[in-house]
DNA sequence: GTTGATATATCAAAATTTAAAATATTCTAA
DNA sequence: TTAGAATATTTTAAATTTTGATATATCAAC
């Protein structure tokens, strides 16, 4: 049985993924690396690069390989579709989990 | 590959049973129910009750049969431990995830 | 030229989750 | 009054997902 928060920061992966996309085009190792600096918590190349290629399967993702020096980037950036699914997102958050998560993330004294 | 809201919303299982129990004791099919209606999703009994056993092998929490008419509930509730995994959680946000977290609480215009 | 970081990809093994079935009590509507 | 739905818990096999390992290649620093 796995970690309460490490549960709860791979259930992140996903959606943080995809708000980092939205916030720019974005190559896979850089996703690596700014979810771990976000979270603390390693986003494993077995996990980002089937997600990508899946992301670019369903339409919600496109990539493009672009040349920095001699190296091959796979860039991906957001479609219209991965757009709306990202608003798909903050629609859920509307819901009454809303509050619980306003809770979790309010200040809390220590005991 | 399951859908993105759906991986979301399983990862924030976990911590949800914790936040609950920290509300009050609880038995496993009030959690079922109060998940599902917090997020709209079926918290399944295949995973809660090993989450309740889990949390109680690990001295997060600890269980009482009590009785509801003739009917036997096994109810749980939070111990020291299982508050302080709780502060813990809270903690994680304290970190850079936060400010992802609130922009995806934020409203947004719909296109 | 060797090491460590950058960068992508795949697959078998390991771990987790789901679906299903088993069991039993209580409530409700016909 | 009884049949079916909802409540309540448990376990297991099957399905799915994740991890760890391995492979490949470029680049910068020493």
């Amino acid at each position: 049985m796995v970690d309460v928060i490490d549960a709860f920061l791979h259930g992140l992966q996903r959606p943080l993924v995809l708000w980092l996309l939205s916030k720019g085009p974005r190559h896979g190792y850089e996703l690596i690396k700014e979810v771990e600096r976000l979270t603390g918590q390693k986003l494993k190349p077995s996990m980002v690069y089937p997600l990508l290629h899946w992301l670019e399967d369903e339409g919600f993702a496109v990539s493009e390989w672009i040349k920095k020096g001699r190296r091959n980037l796979r860039c991906y950036r957001l479609t219209e579709k991965g757009e709306s699914l990202l608003r798909k997102v903050h629609g859920f958050f509307r819901k009454p989990i809303r509050g619980v998560i306003a809770d979790l993330l309010s200040e809390r004294k220590e005991k």
